[in-house]
DNA sequence: TATGAATGAGCGTTCATTCAT
DNA sequence: AATGAATGAACGCTCATTCAT
């Protein structure tokens, strides 16, 4: 198990190790996709992985090391697939706005249950006192880089001076955030459609010279 | 005892009942926004209540009883704010969405607990099979009356034709209903400001002659 | 249960949970005393008083709550027991000594698995960092009074000038504290033989003019 | 493997395995004395001792084997220590009783997390059904041993006839036995002063022509 | 109308132990 | 000789719910 022997020396990852636990965060991130947090007990999550709820203890210290990590994984992979895609748009305020949103709801659409799963998370996580485990911060942090990708452009004219960059981040944030649930309800939405949309509502928000 | 919205013979209500009713959901209401709905326990609410636990199911069939009342509740309330509010407008579709969106930010200043507490139930209520208790229903009809809202005036040229009203609703209700978490982050939050803000974006990005 | 509704009022207690509460404890000293208290678990313990576990955490808030409570009542016992019986004595060193040791095993004899229990208690219970629930406290208040008992009177010469009364008053206690072993080990033990035993050695070595 | 006391061919041990045992030993005996039997896993202890839990169950046949090995060994060590300095004793009952005392002291003094280890194991060590793993036995050795030593030399009128010599080991043994306790409530105490005051008493309580 | 009492399922976690490697 | 992987039972505890009063 983690850190039994070792007293913090990073100590290496087993292959069957790597293995489980890839495996147990996939079935975690089904279950809390489907089920919502609440429901995605250790034993429910085991279940469905057909292994015993205590291979999940043995490789996570326990159900909030999982989360932990899982939360980790989504936020690398979404960062991973989105990165590129924003980078090869061009390099103006409106271009990568655009590619922003597209790329967001691209990655939904590979990885639905990721994002699911997360949106969960992000407002359901909770310790035992009612505090927040991820006390907004992660979609914070989502919120502020991009209120600081619009504030950059505005100050250069890209976009129209008059807004609040942090609204609009927010909004825009929001929107894409709400995909999810949407997904779910409708597993059929066209979400290259609905990201084009999106980014033309926002895209004409933010335009400069129209106000 | 009964309470369950049996579709027979509605039987009147004591006024101890009614009362009684109206602060449990009352409480419940503020301790969902301050916990979280999964530490709201029934426990937890009897107790910041000053009743026993026993109280509330006699007046609630049980939690999703409950539950389903205090929604209820909220989204009366909240029409009875917004609707006089946005009649109030002059009744072209920029003016009305604009003041939809307004009112629905004025509504939150004002009854912070209940929106929060409705964000929790929309997102996390599920019955023990992971069931959403609100399918997305509650949410989906905010959106749809939107829709509809959009799409009739988009009919008459008061929007620009180019854009899905579905797509664009869902937007806006994503933007307003991410303000509960915002307002719990940071409770100094200016929602006159940010109503106004929001307002600004969504009428530029579907007033009518810009794409 | 226990302060559920009440802030700390001190709120009555119902007949029928006085009585639950004095039957569970009753149980939980008996179980103690026969399988020790690693083993004496809360379904171990509501198994042999032919309730549900839930019954017992209906009544204390905890594991914890309940052994406090237990040592509380065992303690009150035992001195309720004992004070009159040493108050009874002739007010002298010697006298009041003799007093003291056959009193203590008097109760062992009447009130057998409530000293055993106490035992493991004082030496097992410990919280999850493996830190002393009790931590030697309640021995040692134990030990502090008998130790002030020899040092009262051997200034007044009632006892041999010569020894430490804290190591004196630890031997005495621990003799004591040995029996429910022996007792548990040795059912037939003639306790008022024994108690006499220790009474005398005790006696000549705190007899003045010896040394 | 192999590690019961099989009645059968003693297989001889490798110098690693005599080593490891050893060295598990050891770490036994200081997390039992520092965190009480309860607490003393076999993962903490295999922890503490850098190796995996496994390890341990290579060498021992169970939790209940490894206890047993470490009560031996501090048992023969104990021995080993006291009984030279006994012999060197004049081999009088009053000098050999106050060679004993101190002896046991002396020991605590070098082997402290032995005896506190012994004395956790003597009181808490059960099965899963709540028998004692050592039923008072090896307690019982000790007193058995003092008692023999007692009632040979008041034959021989060595010491004073009245006393039951069963009850005088007893409590000798409680006084020894309960210095760990103390010990580890105050580390500073002074073993020394503590043996002789010990001995002092129970030389007086069993001096000839005193009663 | 309300309460206190009790239940049973489920929770996250710890643990000694087994087993293949 | 040692390890890592896995199991299953038990633990203390929380919860929604039932029921007699």
């Amino acid at each position: 198990m983690r850190s039994e022997t070792t007293g913090g020396a990073a100590r290496e990852r087993t292959f069957i190790e790597t293995a489980r636990r890839a495996q147990i965060v996939a079935v975690a991130i089904d279950t809390i996709a489907e089920l919502g947090y609440a429901q995605a007990s250790l034993a429910r999550i085991a279940g469905r992985a057909g292994i015993s709820k205590g291979v999940i203890l043995y490789h996570f210290a326990g159900k909030d090391d999982l989360v932990r990590e899982l939360v980790r994984e989504v936020l690398a992979q979404a960062e991973g697939y989105m990165r590129p895609r924003i980078a090869a748009a061009e390099q103006t305020g409106p271009a990568m706005l655009r590619a922003y949103i597209e790329a967001n709801l691209a990655f939904m659409g590979e990885y639905r249950n990721h994002m699911i799963a997360m949106a969960e998370m992000a407002r359901s996580a909770r310790d035992a006192d009612g505090n927040r485990t991820f006390d907004t911060s992660f979609v914070q942090a989502g919120v502020t880089a991009l209120r600081e990708l619009l504030a950059r452009f505005q100050d250069l004219g890209e976009f129209r001076p008059g807004f609040d960059p942090a609204v609009a981040a927010a909004a825009i944030r929001a929107a894409i955030d709400a995909v999810p649930a949407r997904l779910a309800a409708d597993p059929g939405l066209d979400l290259d459609h609905y990201g084009r949309e999106l980014a033309d509502l926002f895209d004409l928000a933010t335009r400069p010279g129209s106000a």
